[in-house]
DNA sequence: AAAGTTTCGGAAAGCGCTTGCCAAGTGGCG
DNA sequence: CGCCACTTGGCAAGCGCTTTCCGAAACTTT
């Protein structure tokens, strides 16, 4: 009751193996018009499909485009990952998906699955973090590089063989300071993810640097987990601080290093009665689909996530990378009123 | 320069090939303490990885589960998919994911895909809809049934062999309306998606359904595309209805048949300065994560997305079915002031 | 027309692994 | 001590396909 098997379809045909497989399977050599019909309608009569697993062992290349994310439900990491879709199916490969919650032990775990298969690339797109079990990823990846696997990373590097799509944090949160002071916001709170992530980290630094240099310091600086519930959480910390601020008179202005912070701040904060931006302004990072229905337009910097996603797996085939572009939108969160 | 192999292992640690297997890729037998630690010391030394094609074709079974969607980066399906991802990971089989945009022709496609890496089941998870391309979608199906492949549908049945997760958009619809005729609404306007897309026309049918058991019908229905857009222009085009029902001292509710498209009509009556829930009511279906930061609090299905994709990933790995359970949930958005 | 060239189908050797079968080794028991 | 029942490791036959190498046939060329 299997599938049927090339060799069925050979014999139906009335050729051998080899000719049926350069009829079917695309190859160099193309044989002659007759017997490719007859094969072709044996292959069509029979319901042939080829063996992927088979040809992929025989090829020596399986046509598999890995992604590992840290939760494929987050709009930033969904967005992320039709990017790779879309490619992987224009370029005629499989993606194989795995998520991770963001532990890098997980993310090893992943990888050595996705090496298991044989991938022919991997694009790992989770933020790094500091942790013990950085060392045996960073084993995995290698051992996986040196099997001729192509691994691209999102953002950070992680061995210097792997390719790294360079993602401009650092440069774009400072950006977005510098239009917030342009506009007028004086007084900063920054929430952020937990010490050691490293994105949170970049786009806290550059939103920092950006103040200095403008002779500027933050009021406070909370950290959380790098979601809507830890922005809640910091969120609530921050009312009585924010009420104090207001009553010196002052607009301040809540920076959460992701969008879904963000939302999570402004989530606590209107249940305190606190709305942006009539008692405090608020932007977020990343400009996620989710912001589209969000009240009151939060101001973000945009990253084209599923061009990422794309140039990500581009990159992961063989492609050139290209500069990832972000841009800071300010919208409503932060127009004093 | 290529990977380990088995036989390098075996090799290594003087044993032979079929010993290593049995060792490090789990069989019934189980071989002697000593012999076995000697393989698993040459494995870890060499970095030996199996490879999972090799093993597929020797066990004919590939270890991957296949999930359809429509678009990953849509809130509805990447709950599904995330809930399909857990159960995957959790036993040990590793996910393809393939997108689709919605046309049974790129499903058909995907499905022969995975039927291709023999993949032991899949998650068709999109919504059918009536089209031509439905029949080579479902000969697909049959084929890859034939061949011993699992095929796990979300909602409506294709063929009569492949397992259907119901989920009851009828009733649940039928259940919202009960739910906002007994709070007090009386004039209703509904928003679907194209005539002919399964889930939206169940759900509309089962709203219409309670509407008329209670002597009542629907002031105006339209259709448009099923997604944020679809529901934005359609609210566009309710805002002069809408205008003339408020005349009239009414009070109309908005059902879209899907949250995307709620919040797309809400979007577009704000910009015309329509407010849920005072000039309006407005309540949707799905009850997907972004409506968490979503003003006003929409009333709602909740689905269980994630567990639903995880019933329906257990049925596809041989588990039983278990039935999807909805509930309304009633919100700001349909709270008359 | 003979020799050289090209074309085309087929035989067979893998790709890396699992597993049925066999032979040798082990221990138990009468 | 001899026989039997187990264990345990190894051999080899696949799993379904690609691809190299061959030989035969079909053309060219002079």
């Amino acid at each position: 009751m299997g599938a049927v098997t090339l060799s069925q379809v050979a014999q139906a045909a009335g050729v051998s193996l080899a000719t049926a497989s350069r009829v079917l399977n695309g190859s160099a050599r193309t044989p002659g018009a007759g017997v490719a019909e007859r094969v072709r309608d044996a292959a069509q009569a029979l319901g042939y499909v080829a063996n992927a697993q088979a040809q992929a062992l025989a090829r020596s290349s399986s046509g598999l485009l890995g992604l590992i994310v840290h939760d494929i439900a987050d709009p930033y990491f969904s967005s992320i990952a039709r990017g790779v879709q879309r490619v992987a199916q224009a370029e005629g490969r499989t993606l194989l998906l795995a998520g991770t919650d963001g532990g890098p032990a997980e993310e090893r775990a992943a990888l050595e699955v996705f090496a298991s298969r044989r991938a022919d690339a991997v694009v790992l797109a989770g933020s790094r973090q500091e942790s013990p079990d950085n060392a045996a990823l960073r084993r995995e990846a290698e051992r996986y590089l040196r099997n001729d696997g192509r691994l691209v990373l999102l953002g950070h590097a992680l061995t210097d063989d792997a390719s790294v799509l360079e993602i401009p944090h650092e440069r774009l949160a400072g950006e977005l300071a510098d239009a917030l002071i342009d506009d007028g916001a004086r007084s900063f709170h920054l929430v952020g993810g937990p010490e050691g992530l490293l994105t949170s980290d970049q786009r806290l630094r550059g939103f920092r640097g950006a103040l200095a240099a403008r002779g500027l310091s933050e009021a406070s600086l909370r950290r959380a987990a790098f979601g809507r519930d830890g922005g809640f959480a910091a969120g609530a910390a921050l009312v009585p601080v924010l009420r104090e601020s207001r009553q010196r008179g002052e607009w301040p202005v809540v920076f959460a290093a992701n969008d879904r912070m963000a939302m999570g701040v402004a989530a606590a904060l209107r249940e305190q009665g606190l709305h942006a931006p009539s008692d405090y302004g608020l932007a977020g990072f990343d400009d996620i689909d989710t912001l589209r229905d969000f009240q009151p337009g939060l101001s973000t910097v945009h990253l084209p996530l599923e061009g990422i996603g794309a140039a990500a797996a581009r990159v992961a085939l063989g492609g050139e990378a290209e500069p990832v572009r972000g841009q800071v939108i300010l919208r409503e969160s932060t127009r004093r009123v």
